[in-house]
DNA sequence: ATCATCCGATTGTCGGACAATATACTGGAC
DNA sequence: GTCCAGTATATTGTCCGACAATCGGATGAT
């Protein structure tokens, strides 16, 4: 902190009469304005926005201005438009959008593997035992759904599909928007990577699977304990096979 | 799911021929294009982007089209500008802008506390395992840091700066990336309930001081296990602290 | 009530315009 | 030769107007 070395000499370099105001663009300041409409909960999810020419009018400013600003709203996930709809909505950050942020953030910080199996190995075990105490039918059917998936897919893309989405399922039986939101990018970027072990370790699906009914049994027993411990082997596993594939754990997980 | 309660009647319902092709707009796949030219780190960090009347000509759109895909890249945190600089350069987007971007959807989310103590629970032990692997003499100088300003701070919100400063501190003495990231938003989202124990529960501050000495010590150790398991008691504590204030869990942690 | 049809509203994209100013260049002072 | 001031150019922010495509809703027919 090169804050005060110097002895202060004036007031005026402690805390100067004037700061920079705060410039910015109109684009910003519109959009900053409807971001605070919608955290404000003033806008609800689901709730239409007006129209362009219609918001350009209330701010006073031009619809490509307004467009400038709803275009770094979409971005930002706060608005969106269903599909093959024209008008605008207000959306809560689908979890699509986050996530998907958060992965491109991890992949440009050069992500490891092994940065992402040791995430995987703190959150998964937690995850699996709170789902234990949250599991219902319908998540149960959900999670065995994924498993068969698993199991029958031909090709090993379908497979690694399923295994994200076991996950994903069990994150959201978890009921625990923290680690749904934090599963995703995880998973996510470790697909690719899962693919590859899948390909060349040929026990390593069916070792996959028998692990997941094993979790799956434990949730329906409600036993959060065992579900946690078996989810802890399960995570182990993957990166056995990692070993056993011959992937190195310090290589980025590059998306693509 | 209403996926096949019949029984596919034809091929075409399980594989349509033809899937929807993707119309993105204009503005959409222009941002696309160079977000590609960033991830595959073909533009790196620091480049200068192309003047918007250059990107007009190459993509053969017109510059408010180019315009719109800005907003979007610059929203993501893929690029930005300089303080009063008017050329666009390529960024990384900063865990600050990540972190910031995953807090607004877990708000929107109505995320409760019990879900935040829970991840919290999840991956802090972990994170302190891990970073008793990594430590070095300055990474625990800056956790004795944070320590002695939650010890010292005259307010409350300074203490809870310095309690969110050590996690924040631990996550990147652990050095995994995705930890760092996943550590931010929940501390940030803690944080103002986190000020609201300190206030209520008079031993709260220095219960957190012993704990977290006990982990930096553990840390020096090089002991993972006993970092893991203090971390383990500390985040339970926090538990306790909040019941003991009389702050119910589940309330959600709006941000504002 | 259900469906086809039509019209207005809205979005996506384009072209051009202009003020403000950051950046690059040019020439002079040392 | 280097450094600075002053000018010229390029670039951004914002505006205006226009038009095709198409979505949403009203209208009318069955």
């Amino acid at each position: 902190m090169p804050r005060s070395p110097a002895k202060t000499p004036r007031k005026s370099a402690r805390r100067p009469l004037f700061e920079p105001l705060e410039q910015q663009p109109a684009y910003g300041r519109v959009a900053a304005a409807i971001e605070q409409k919608i955290l404000a909960r003033s806008l609800r999810p689901g709730d239409p926005l007006p129209s362009e020419t219609e918001l350009a009018r209330q701010f006073a400013v031009n619809r490509s201005t307004v467009r400038e600003a709803v275009r770094r709203l979409e971005s930002a996930g706060l608005v969106g438009r269903a599909a093959g709809s024209k008008r605008l909505r207000v959306t809560r950050p689908g979890h699509a959008a986050t996530a998907s942020s958060m992965s491109r953030a991890l992949t440009l910080d050069d992500v490891t593997f092994i940065d992402l199996w040791e995430a995987m190995l703190a959150i998964a075990p937690r995850t699996a035992a709170l789902a234990a105490a949250h599991a219902r039918p319908e998540n149960l059917e959900r999670l065995a759904l994924c498993i068969q998936t698993v199991e029958t897919a031909r090709g090993s893309e379908a497979a690694v599909a399923g295994v994200v989405d076991f996950f994903g399922s069990l994150a959201a039986t978890s009921s625990n928007r923290v680690l749904i939101l934090a599963m995703q990018p995880v998973t996510r970027l470790l697909a690719p990577s899962l693919r590859r072990m899948i390909d060349r370790v040929p026990q390593g699906r069916s070792r996959i699977v028998v692990a997941q009914r094993c979790i799956v049994e434990a949730l329906r027993k409600g036993d959060a304990n065992e579900a946690q411990s078996w989810m802890t082997r399960h995570v182990q596993d993957f990166r056995r096979g990692y070993e056993i594939a011959g992937i190195s754990l310090d290589t980025r997980a590059g998306d693509a």
